[in-house]
DNA sequence: CGATTTTGACCTGCGC
DNA sequence: GCGCAGGTCAAAATCG
């Protein structure tokens, strides 16, 4: 573990995560209870073919799992889903430290360093930029988020953040010599802004603000994704634009998605910028750890995994499930569509299927389909039939994550 | 030719 | 109400 991302951690819980920590606490309790509750219901049933198809029909509700959730807990789905959007908004709001650490090329502690006092300094091979993510990172706002860049002769100094940004407008600033540049993601159903000026005493330094929440995918996510991969050289190709590219270039390369998900099932290493879907993994894998019998079941369908971390891990669904499978059926409909986290986090809220075993000792849900209940509309409207296919599958030994998201997430 | 940037105009909120 | 500063829009320009 290097510094940086030490650091990104401490950030995590120190800079009022506190509050999420408790809320997966309180979530992890209350699936519990539910589930729980739902077993003991099921085992109170005589006939245990009366129970699995109780449970299909659980399983099969699932698009409207939270009236199920309503049915066993009455006041359990608008809370849980109060709590979930409060998580989500607490873990997530504004870009994560990771983002920015992985964007500005971390590479290793030995490279760069950050001074416990919060003073940047670049090191010594002069990285195109180092930034300080504790001391001058502040929470001016609800999902408002300054940060300070130090640049290092880097032309306009704008370091790629794993985002794809779109600039909307420029304009000079009262006492300040500088102008302050106005940036819009460029994903259609994302719309966190960022403003980028440069600090009037210190040239180098960047300051930039970022304003609202990413629900989606950062860019170098799938760069991440598809670095492991060699035997996909046309898709890494494809995919991966050069290093100067994304931290210098203003114009960035187009991103043709889907061929990765043909060509490489294997795992990519996590993405460091996806806090919330680490902690969402997290949710689901802990479980397993007591269900060692489990075995994975690899997917057929085209996917990308996501190693999800071992320790510290709860499982917010409270059942065996410990993986999640998502894909877009009509590649069409997912290029519209953009990937959305809360897209992920909602299915993960969702109470899984519940587990068939069969003779080769694995223990597999078969994939189902059901239409995303996306609450915005936006979403509906970008991709009125998509669906999601969720299946849960694990290992005890490796626990993944599969996801699929045949969709343009940028 | 499409995506992105530039830039002047317009809109909005706030302080006086 | 007025003026200012900051944020956004949108047409034109630029780039690959």
């Amino acid at each position: 573990m290097d510094g940086a991302r030490q650091e990104s951690r401490e950030y995590w819980r120190d800079g009022g995560d506190v509050v999420g920590e408790e809320l997966l606490r309180e979530i992890l309790e209350e699936t519990a209870a539910v589930h729980s509750n739902s077993n003991s219901n099921s085992n109170s049933n005589s006939n245990s073919k009366e129970a699995e198809e109780e449970d299909e029909r659980e399983y099969f509700a699932a698009a409207a799992a939270d009236e199920q959730l309503q049915v066993e807990a009455p006041c359990g789905r608008r809370r849980r889903e109060s709590m979930v959007n409060k998580l989500i908004s607490t873990v997530y709001s504004g870009p994560t430290i990771s983002d920015i650490e992985s964007a500005l090329s971390f590479t290793a502690a030995g490279d760069h360093q950050l001074l416990a006092d919060g003073h940047n300094f670049a090191a010594s091979s002069c990285s195109p930029v180092v930034f300080s993510p504790e001391k001058t990172l502040s929470k001016t706002m609800e999902n408002k988020y300054t940060l300070k860049i130090v640049s290092c002769g880097n032309d306009g100094g704008l370091a790629d953040d794993g985002y794809k940004w779109r600039k909307y407008g420029q304009r000079s600033i009262k006492n300040s010599p500088n102008p302050r540049s106005y940036y819009r993601c460029t994903n259609p159903r994302c719309n966190s802004k960022k403003q980028v000026e440069r600090a009037v005493d210190e040239p180098d330094t960047l300051i930039v603000t970022y304003e609202g929440l990413h629900l989606h995918y950062t860019y170098s996510h799938f760069l991440h994704s598809t670095s492991s991969s060699s035997s996909s050289t046309t898709t890494q190709q494809q995919l991966q634009p050069q290093p100067q590219m994304m931290t210098n270039c203003k114009k960035k390369p187009k991103l043709h998605l889907h061929p990765l998900l043909h060509d490489d099932p294997r795992p990519p290493p996590p993405p460091p910028e996806m806090t919330t879907m680490m902690i969402m993994q997290s949710f689901s894998i802990q479980q397993q750890q007591h269900d060692d019998d489990q075995l994975l079941q690899p997917a057929a369908d085209d996917h990308l995994m996501v190693q999800a971390p071992p320790d510290d891990c709860y499982n917010i669904n409270g059942s065996s499930s410990s993986g999640l499978m998502m894909s877009l059926e009509d590649d069409e409909q997912a290029a519209g569509a953009g990937g959305l986290l809360e897209d992920v986090v909602r299915l993960l809220v969702r109470r899984p299927p519940p587990p068939i075993c069969n003779n080769n000792n694995y223990y597999y849900s078969p994939a189902t389909t059901c239409t995303s209940d996306n609450e915005y509309g936006s979403s509906a409207s970008a991709s009125p039939s998509s669906s999601v296919s969720v299946s849960s599958w694990t290992t005890p030994m490796s626990p993944c994550i599969d996801m699929a998201i045949l969709s343009n997430i940028f």
